[in-house]
DNA sequence: TTTATATTTAGTTAATCTTCTAAATACATG
DNA sequence: CATGTATTTAGAAGATTAACTAAATATAAA
C-alpha cells in the first residue's frame, strides 16, 4: 500500500492515471502528452506498474497501458 | 490535493494518522511512539497539518492533535 | 521572575527522487 | 539480415525531502 501512496504523490503520475481513465494508451501516446523526455515517462510508468495502478500489454511494437483502480479499494 | 498525497506518501506520517485514529494525542505522546528525534516528528506533524489531515489545539503546555479525515472525501 | 516542560524553528547533512542523455532491447518490415 | 520504430535500462546531475543538533518560543509553576 505504501507503494500506491508514493506513486500517487507525483503530479505527472496522477496525470497519467487521468489520461488512462479516458481510455487505454500506448507508452508513446502517453509521453506525447508531456513536456518530458520519453525515458522519464517510462520511469513513471514503471512506478505506476509496480504499484499495480496500471497494467501493460505488448501489442506489436507498442506497449499498451490500462488503468487498474481495483488496488484503491 | 497534491499535498494530501505527498503527506500520505511517508510511512511515519501514515503511522501518525493511525495513532490519531485511536484518539487525540499531544505532540509529545505521538513522538514517544517513534524512534526519532522530536523535531523530526514535529516536522511530520506540520506536513500533515498543512495537508489538513490533522488539526491542532493548544491545551496548556501541550498541543493536542486531532485526526481530520473529511479532506479524504 | 527564574526554572522546568513542551513544542517548534533554523540550519545542515544524507538519502531519495526526478529528470536528462546515451545505449540497449524488442518487434516489424524491406 | 539490415534498418526503422517503440520502449526500456543504465548512469549521472540537480532538486527535493527526511533526519539530526542546537537554539528559540510558549506556557506553567516555584
Amino acid at each position: 500500500m505504501g507503494d500506491v501512496f508514493k506513486a500517487l504523490a507525483d503530479p505527472s503520475r496522477r496525470r497519467i492515471l487521468e489520461l488512462l481513465a479516458g481510455g487505454d494508451l500506448s507508452a508513446g501516446e502517453i509521453a506525447a502528452h508531456f513536456d518530458m523526455a520519453k525515458p522519464s515517462v517510462s520511469h513513471h510508468l514503471a512506478i505506476l506498474r509496480h504499484a499495480r495502478l496500471i497494467t501493460d500489454e505488448r501489442q506489436g511494437q507498442s506497449i499498451i497501458y490500462h488503468l487498474n483502480l481495483t488496488v484503491l479499494q
